[in-house]
RNA sequence: GGCCCUAUCGUCUAACGGUUAGGACGUAUCCUUCUCAAGGAUAAAAUCAGAGUUCGAUUCUCUGUAGGGUCACCA
């Protein structure tokens, strides 16, 4: 492999259409990490030749996907690089020099029909059940091209080829997969099929990576390869990534989404990456839960799977957890704050001392990579930041056993008692542990729920949050005998 | 319909032609427990079907079936 010590060069060419889903996103990574390994040149284009199509912002929108995953390039649209530019529109010159090459040569000629009589060939063509194909209908003496035409490929030599594919091995094609397509279309634009070609070879990239889709259109890549006498770069497919089911192809409502809506949603950029690598890639051990060096470092293309992935979101979720795991307490600290909602920033009980201390809490009860977005949206960190509100009845525990006469004074006492052996504990031994070991007792002797379930929900107002003890540590004494003392009053004493 | 690609637990997948077909996610049960999480333990769960080659097939070949791609002045 690579014996001619050539260096790798791979890109990444989206057009401007939109936002990039997570195919697009995976694609790009495959490329990236394997020019990167091999310490080649990574190469960003866009290509923006269907001006039709093009969505305003989309380059900006996709550099940023690109960045939040850690996808670096060497060379690219915003950067330049020696063989740019890298927007095919400002390229138009080069593509004109290849297609005049070709009608040269007599291997392209102006497409003289409307498109409407292209589509009646089409029509035809599907209600017969055969394949559309142009040269069937290819002109004796097609006009002289003036640019105002599409601009087609003629095909002299319809042969069944076979090309050889990194992942696949082996591949063939019938001859109905040749035809005369076009080359520039009526706009002046050049098609994909062309410009792609064009800019690989000028941009000396040695290996295309690219989804399964253009295994159909290869062998017409490869006739005008031939015709242009270039040799082809090493064709990479990549396998497709299909619905959580593993049936369908991903959909936009299976999550075929913005990637940055997952940046949005609490995921981390590292486990995005570990998640998409993952679809149509293993190392073949048993690790699972990789960096981005680890994932560079082991990626070899040899191991890219032939058939298609699901994608499924639990398993995301899950390395999410495991990559918020890894982060540092400073980083931990750093991304729950992002996601506290600016109403509680404004709070001046929003300190640094509190976000500190509750950040092992809240780390602890992220399941799901959206977690941190529905906790912030549900209230559940509110009162962290301030006192809690509740119905007095709410303080009882569910099985409780304090008798229905005078159960408010009752439970009140409880809390009276509870006050007091809290008041005993110093400042600094107040910790969960010296807090749990002279409350237990207590405890033990009314009935647990009795008197931890009161003393959580004094602390928090919710009927489900961390158990009393933390919280306890986490709010302090002064604190802590305040939001209970409050309670005791809510319930007449 | 033509051409092409693919096929192992529900999902992602591992397995020089020889394994009790392995791991992970998810699920279930149990433990822990004031709630919700987390954590610990255990379990159920797969080679698409049929032929062929072979001493032996998840692995190679063929056929069928299913899914996917493609047949654009989209990429």
């Amino acid at each position: 492999m690579n014996t001619e010590n050539k260096k790798i060069v791979t890109r990444f060419a989206p057009s401007p259409t939109g936002y990039l889903h997570i195919g697009g996103v995976r694609t790009a990574l495959y490329a990236w990490a394997y020019a990167r390994k091999h310490n080649g040149t990574f190469i960003l284009r866009i290509e923006d030749t269907d001006k039709a199509r093009e969505v305003e912002g989309s380059i900006d929108h996709i550099i940023e996907s690109l960045k939040w995953v850690g996808v670096t390039w060497n060379e690219g649209v915003d950067i330049g690089g020696p063989n740019g530019p890298y927007l095919q529109s400002k390229r138009l010159a080069s593509y004109r020099k290849y297609a005049q090459i070709l009608v040269d040569k007599g291997l392209a000629y102006a497409d003289p029909y409307t498109t409407e009589e292209v589509e009646a060939f089409r029509q035809k063509a599907q209600e017969e059940k055969r394949p559309f194909l142009f040269r069937d209908h290819r002109p004796e003496n097609p006009p002289k091209w003036d640019g105002t035409q599409p601009l087609r490929f003629k095909v002299t030599n319809i042969k069944s080829y076979q090309w050889n594919d990194v992942v696949y091995g082996s591949l063939s094609a019938g001859t109905e997969a040749l035809d005369d397509f076009i080359l520039i279309k009526s706009d002046g634009y050049p098609t994909y099929n062309l410009s792609h070609m064009i800019d690989d070879l000028e941009m000396g990239v040695t290996h295309i990576m690219r989804a399964d889709e253009f295994i159909a259109s290869t062998p017409k890549f490869l006739a005008l390869y031939e015709a242009l006498e270039i040799t082809p770069p090493v064709f990479v497919t990549l396998p497709p990534i299909m619905a959580p089911d593993g049936k369908k192809k991903l959909g936009k409502r299976d999550g075929a989404k913005d990637i940055l809506d997952y940046k949005a949603e609490g995921y981390l950029p590292e486990a995005m990456l570990n998640f998409l690598v993952f679809i149509g890639w293993n190392p073949g051990d048993e690790r699972e839960i990789f960096t981005s060096e680890e994932f560079i470092q082991s990626f070899d293309i040899s191991r890219i799977h032939h058939s298609g992935g699901g994608f499924n979101v639990e398993k995301l979720d899950w390395i999410n957890r495991e990559h918020l795991k890894k982060l540092s307490y400073e980083e931990q600290e750093e991304y729950i704050s992002k996601f506290i909602p600016d109403s509680l920033k404004k709070l001046p009980t929003y300190t640094n001392t509190i976000i500190h201390n509750i950040t092992p809490v809240i780390m602890e009860r992220i399941a799901k990579g959206s977690d941190i977005v529905k906790m912030a949206e549900d209230g559940e960190l509110t009162y962290f930041f301030g006192k809690p509100v509740y119905d007095k009845d709410a303080l009882f525990f569910k099985n409780s056993k304090i008798p229905e006469d005078n159960k408010y004074e009752l439970l009140a006492n409880y809390l009276v008692h509870a006050v007091s052996l809290l008041t005993d504990i110093t400042d600094s031994d107040f910790m969960k542990d010296k807090i749990k070991e002279k409350l237990w007792p207590y405890a033990e002797e009314v009935g647990r729920g009795d008197i931890l379930w009161p003393i959580r929900y004094a602390l928090s107002g919710l009927d489900k949050s961390p158990d009393p003890f933390t919280l306890l540590e986490i709010f302090g004494k002064e604190e802590s005998i305040d939001r209970l003392r409050n309670a005791i009053s809510l319930l007449g004493k």
